[in-house]
DNA sequence: AAGGGTATTATGTGCAGACATAATAACACA
DNA sequence: TGTGTTATTATGTCTGCACATAATACCCTT
């Protein structure tokens, strides 16, 4: 019984697949497909939609659906909480709060957070340990401006949970990239200068300001992986 | 007027990010929101679950809906060809094929393709240029016994794009490291040995057999982005 | 009081029909 | 021949209804 839009996402599939639909191709329109499967359109719809989406299959209206001729692979990835990934290890998560202090961003900070040169904001330094070996050291440039306040102990709760829970949802970027540990990294982290660190920097901005910037220096060995 | 369901998806997020409905707050019923934006339930329900799939929201059947409490950030990324990444930095792709050869591999490669110990593998390292300069090092192990007869010359078409348009659609998975340049990499790529290199590995499969494994080290400075 | 079966309820999905929208194809006119 | 308008067409979405499914709440029995 080939009904639900479930089994019909995964016909079509298979007939990519087996190059019955080669790339390219244009596939059937949604009601051929709906009077082949003996199903309503809207069902055809949904599976159609959902291969859209995964970039399998190109839609345009009038123009028809075709097999993707470049599948452009999405890769999903989670960005959970350090705690809960380093919980997710099984291993019990702590942090070190290394430094605090309120003062004037380097250049390159204010503009990628889109403030005027000269505004304060707060600087936080945190090693994020794994059962108590260091996993992660971040830096974090905080917006006090549009912050509520009073500001929490640093120390006490990290930066992330205590946005998470006191700043309203957010959008932002996130950026990969590998770097060599500078001194003040190879210290925290304990390993030598010059090491490749795996370094994660994410943007988060309310609706109209910049809240905060976050450089997270992995330790070596650190990777980030995808199902497709 | 509100009633499309993008719209409503929009209210939702809007009452969220407001903090009319905390996290793990529950939320009115599907019903209870129709009525509410005056339209039909499907409505309701098409903008609720893309904001269960976005992961602000949680649903289960009979419990309901509720804010998400640790709202898991998603990043989707997209994982073009090197070629395409190139030209679209309006840059002139290239590559040199520097050694092809079939041997054994080594255990890890084997047994991360879920391969026998002693099959035999087509290993390929290959140099891709932009604008003359290099870009990336690729290493790629490939399993001749899934692979259409016969193999091109891959000194002339690259081994990702035959692949493309040789084989069925593919299953795998992407995972993202810093490591040190190897002196085969500090070579090829003309940096220093250990400056730190950016990775991707992908496992590529068909239904039942493993096709490809291959390592992607980028040369220093490049970034791997994300609008969330 | 504990356990298990049943009713209730919220979401998940399906269907048939309708209109909206975007993009192409066809046509008429200068 | 070129151009602007109109018709056609495939997808996008909405409605209102129905039944399926999963999970909780309730009640009955022992």
């Amino acid at each position: 019984m080939i009904n639900s839009w479930e089994d019909i996402r995964a016909e079509v599939l298979r007939r990519i697949r087996a190059r019955e639909w080669p790339p390219g191709d244009l596939i059937p329109n949604e009601e051929d497909l709906a009077l082949e499967f003996g199903c309503a359109r809207a069902t055809v719809n949904r599976a159609l939609r959902e291969l859209a989406l995964a970039g399998v299959l190109e839609r345009r209206r009038k123009a028809g659906t075709r097999v993707a001729m470049l599948p452009v692979r999405k890769a999903t990835l989670d960005i959970p909480l350090i705690r809960q990934e380093v919980e997710a290890r099984g291993q019990s998560h702590g942090f070190q709060l290394l430094l605090q202090r309120e003062t004037v961003p380097p250049v390159p900070v204010a503009s990628r957070l889109g403030l005027a040169a000269g505004a304060r904001l707060i600087y936080l330094e945190t090693l994020h340990l794994a059962d108590g070996q260091p996993f992660v050291f971040e830096t974090r440039w905080l917006n006090p401006a549009v912050l509520p306040q009073p500001l929490p102990d640093f120390g006490q709760i990290s930066a992330n949970e205590w946005l998470l829970a006191h700043v309203s949802y957010t959008t932002g970027d996130i950026a990969f990239s590998a770097e060599e540990a500078g001194p003040r990294e190879a210290e925290a982290l304990g390993v030598a200068e010059g090491r490749a660190l795996f370094i994660t920097e994410r943007t988060t901005w309310t609706a109209e300001a910049a809240i905060t910037l976050v450089r997270l220096a992995h330790s070596p060995g650190y990777r980030v992986q995808t199902m497709v």
